[in-house]
DNA sequence: AAACCAACCAACCGCGTTCTC
DNA sequence: TGAGAACGCGGTTGGTTGGTT
């Protein structure tokens, strides 16, 4: 027994969108929304799956999509980030504003992924496996490493001494929460301090948490978290090693002596990655986020 | 000019997670 | 609380395009 497809495949149009089919998606949605995908063809008139159609307005026709022209910073960014949470493209999106996951994955694929096997230091052996195995092999990592490495049943503890990364924020030693401005893409992937911060309360586009770890006390949980207020202190309880402490991005725009950074990670505990990601391309002037996985 | 090949990227697919009843 | 539906993610596929021979 085969998974039952999420729609039928008859009677629907695949492959590429025509532009009337763009347009009717656009003006349904601008008129109702996003959301119930399963509906929305029906509704809509189209001949086309609902994942069909959430994908092709994610990726392509939703307000304020960037194509092409990938900048330098963006690059650059993209690769730190990878660097730190593997083929998380959804979360990497989420801190380039405007660039979709599809699109970060596809750059990585085509074009980075070669950029960055070639800078690296990778041995000779495993550069020639790679090579040997697929004249279109895409550069990504291997499938689901950190997913199957961070399963529910971690969600409270510490993930198995295996895992790279944890898939959500789970513990932390002591933060403050400093006011912000938080994408919207964020609050599902990112710390879930910072998801229930600024859901719903605040107009994502305009928010923005920051996290800044400081000393060991309570344990996290949701229930700490302030209904009204974004502006706040808390104290967390810790419980990661150095290599556990995730970095998503640098944010712009925030000032910078906002972040405190103290206990058992400041100052010349630092290693020199966690230094560089910390001060960022734009040194002082970049604000920073923390997330523990 | 034609054939071939590699690169690119939109779209599809299956699975895991979250939501709803 | 469990089952099914809905959603979202990441890997893969396949059509298109551009370069090379």
């Amino acid at each position: 027994m085969g998974r039952k497809p999420c729609c039928p495949k008859e009677g629907l149009n695949r492959g590429a969108w025509t532009s009337m089919e763009d347009g009717i998606l656009v003006s349904y949605i601008q008129k109702h929304g996003e959301g119930k995908w399963g509906s929305l063809p029906r509704r809509a008139g189209l001949k086309r799956c609902g994942k069909s159609c959430r994908l092709r307005w994610l990726n392509y026709l939703r307000p304020g999509i960037k194509r092409g022209n990938i900048s330098d910073d963006e690059e650059e960014l993209i690769i730190r980030l990878h660097r730190l949470l593997g083929n998380r493209w959804s979360l990497i999106a989420g801190r380039l504003p405007g660039r979709t996951d599809n699109e970060i994955k596809n750059y990585w694929n085509t074009t980075l992924g070669k950029k960055v096997l070639k800078n690296s230091s990778i041995s000779k052996e495993e550069s020639e496996a790679a090579g040997a195995s697929s004249k279109r092999r895409p550069f990504s990592q291997p499938t689901r490493t950190v997913r199957d490495a961070a399963p529910k049943a971690h969600a409270h503890g510490r993930p198995p001494e295996a895992s790279p990364v944890r898939s959500k924020a789970l513990r932390c030693t002591s933060t403050t929460m400093l006011h912000a401005v938080q994408p919207a893409a964020h609050a599902r992937h990112g710390c879930a301090l910072e998801a229930a911060a600024g859901d719903d309360h605040v107009n994502a586009a305009e928010q923005q948490t920051v996290v800044v770890v400081k000393a060991p006390t309570v344990e996290v949980r949701q229930d700490h978290l302030p209904e009204d207020d974004l502006s706040i202190d808390i104290d967390l309880d810790l419980d990661f090693d150095m290599g556990e402490l995730g970095f998503l991005s640098p944010w712009r725009g925030v000032v910078a002596d906002s972040i405190e950074l103290g206990g058992q990670f400041g100052g010349d505990e630092l290693d020199d990655d966690l230094e560089a990601l910390l001060l960022g391309p734009g040194g002082d002037d970049d604000i920073h986020e923390f997330a523990w996985f």
